[in-house]
DNA sequence: CCTGTTGTGCAACGGTCGTTACACAATCTA
DNA sequence: TAGATTGTGTAACGACCGTTGCACAACAGG
């Protein structure tokens, strides 16, 4: 079958996750995904097609060990009380972390509906689906904290804390209190 | 004193507005910039003294005749208790619009977010002040319409406005059904 | 061991980026 | 009108972009 990889995939797209979070897309130069992958272009395109192909793969684990295991709680069979606003209040401590990427990023899927790369459909596609998965795990929150609550409140509750982390995702990196004060609206809208 | 120049320059940075705004500041290219303006590089250069002049002077232009045109009513003297309603269905009416500019590509200074201009602290500054803008407007357009609230209850339906019309900037170039039901979200908020 | 296949390193590709130097045209003041 | 000053056009700059070709190294199967 002939020689096999010296690197782990798995760190490797890590690596070049950390890159596209924080620089975007576009900016995110193939020199910077070198030196923070540690690997020559040749391996890279050699593993991964292209640039855009990393990219790609990157999102996929953004999805996979960032999205996913925080949300976890609340996609459960049995959804807590209180898993919203441990969501709420944890996301609130990953965002005040500035040293942290994602204090200091935010999140990548939102930044990039920014970028000239939200033009691609497969792009849009993936956000979309993002944002409704995240809108779902929240509703279910909602719905656990107030059982007895119309499904006409649970919804406009959702979309509402939904709409509070976009913005709080959006604001980080250019205005951080802001940030923080949208998600704490989110924990005093609930608890109203 | 020599020469005069033979365009207006309000118009020019009209057209450049437009081009940043489509395509992000990083995307923008200058053969772009001189297509959208029709000045030649010589003449852009030295009338703004660089792509990030002329986008500086984009972004004031933006504030003066988007931003705060739409702003009006909210920060009059008295404001009228439909004033709030009126702006985001306004606002609603014009995202729903894909062939205009804002449906297609949201909002200038909330797509800056999340590119690398956003390190920069000037541009920080720029958007941090406009979201308090919005912010404030927003309040005022909560305290008109709910004179009898309490402080703090105008304060988090102030917070839960602005989330709500920046995470429809934030998503109307990727989902713009979502981003139309944040806004659809905000009303019904308000007529809670 | 030999052969075929696959991963890695080096170097360069064509293209585009934002910016600038310089010559020329045009319009001001004196 | 003369001269100084300012706007416009042409052409090129060096730097960087993502991508590719090619030679070589390493391990698989037989």
């Amino acid at each position: 079958m002939g020689r096999s990889q010296t690197f782990e995939t798995d760190r490797v797209v890590r690596s070049a996750r950390e890159v596209f979070w924080r620089s975007g897309y576009e900016s995110a130069s193939v020199p910077a995904l070198e030196a923070a992958t540690g690997l020559n272009r040749s391996s890279l395109y050699h593993a991964f097609g292209s640039k855009r192909g990393l990219f790609d793969a990157a999102v996929q684990s953004y999805l996979d060990e960032v999205v996913r295991p925080r949300l976890r709680p609340l996609v459960a069979d049995d959804v807590a009380p209180g898993a919203l606003v441990d969501y709420l209040t944890g996301l609130r401590a990953a965002l005040a972390r500035a040293d942290e990427v994602q204090g200091s990023a935010g999140c990548l899927l939102v930044n990039t509906c920014g970028s000239p790369l939200a033009s691609d459909d497969a792009v849009r596609q993936t956000v979309a689906d993002y944002r409704a998965e995240l809108r779902a795990a929240v509703r279910r929150g909602v719905a656990a904290m107030r059982p007895d609550a119309a499904t006409s409140d649970v919804d406009r509750l959702a979309d509402v804390c939904t709409a509070l982390v976009i913005s709080a995702f959006t604001l980080v990196r250019v205005d951080p209190p802001a940030a923080l004060q949208s998600l704490d609206t989110a924990v005093a809208v609930l608890a109203h």
